[in-house]
DNA sequence: GCTGTTTATCGCATGTATACGATGGACTGA
DNA sequence: TCAGTCCATCGTATACATGCGATAAACAGC
C-alpha cells in the first residue's frame, strides 16, 4: 500500500488534493496564462510553456479534475477557461485553514 | 530527467514547493495538531496520527524544510512548533495568487 | 558506564508523478 | 474524399513519494 490518506477526514483529504493540483510550477503557470490572456485555446497554452504538447495536456487534465478549469470543445480546438467559482471556494478554504493555524499559534512560542 | 521545474521562474517554483508541502493529509493534520494542542512534542504528534513513527518523522522533515514549522531539541525529545511568520507569508502569497487569477478571470467566460 | 526512551535515518518495497514521442480520433477546408 | 490541424491518450522510461521495520544517535536517570 502506498498512501494512507483514507485514514484522515474527508475535508483534509480534499484540501490535500487541491494543494497537490497546485504543486507543480507548470500548472501554476497554466492558471496564470488563462487569467492573463484573452484567449484560452489549448494550443496557445502549449506554445507558452516549455513542455511537450502531451505533457501540457496531462497537466490540463489534472487542473480540470481538481475543478480549477473547464474545457469546452470549439470545433477542432479546445477552449480552456478558469472556473471562478471553484477558485473562489479554494481561496476561501485555504484562507480559513491558515487563519485557523495563526489564530492559535502565535502565543505558543515555547520552542 | 524527471522534472522541468527549472524552466519556470523562481517565484512560481517556490510556490509549487509550498503547495507540495501541503499536499498530503498527514501534513495538514500535523499542522492542525500543532495549532490546537498546547504542546508540540514529537511523540504526541505520532500518537495522534495513524502512522508509524518513522513516517511521521519524515512528514515533519518535509514541513520543516518548507519552513512551516520549527523543531528544537528539548532534552531527549524534540519540540515542534508552527512558525507564525512563515505561515503568514505563505497565506499572503496564496491569497495574492488567487486574487490575481480572480481579478482577471470573471469577465472572460467564453467557454 | 548501562539501560531505557526518544527521535532521525536507512533500507526496502510499492505506488504515483512527470516527461516525451508516437498514435489515434475528431474536425476543417480544399 | 483527402489531407491537414488539433488535442487526448497510450506506451515507456525515470524520478519522486509514501510507508514500514530496523537501526543508530542522543539524552536522562540509575
Amino acid at each position: 500500500m502506498h498512501t494512507k490518506a483514507d485514514q484522515f477526514d474527508a475535508e483534509t483529504a480534499e484540501m490535500a488534493e487541491q494543494a497537490k493540483a497546485l504543486s507543480h510550477p507548470a500548472r501554476l503557470a497554466i492558471l496564470r496564462v488563462l487569467a492573463d490572456r484573452d484567449e484560452c485555446i489549448c494550443g496557445e497554452i502549449v506554445a507558452d510553456l516549455p513542455l511537450a504538447q502531451s505533457t501540457v495536456s496531462r497537466h490540463l487534465k489534472v487542473l480540470k479534475e481538481a475543478g480549477f478549469i473547464q474545457g469546452t470543445v470549439d470545433g477542432p480546438s479546445v477552449c480552456y477557461c478558469l472556473d471562478p467559482a471553484a477558485l473562489d471556494a479554494v481561496r476561501d478554504q485555504f484562507g480559513a485553514f491558515f487563519e485557523g493555524l495563526l489564530d492559535a499559534a502565535p502565543d505558543r512560542a515555547h520552542c
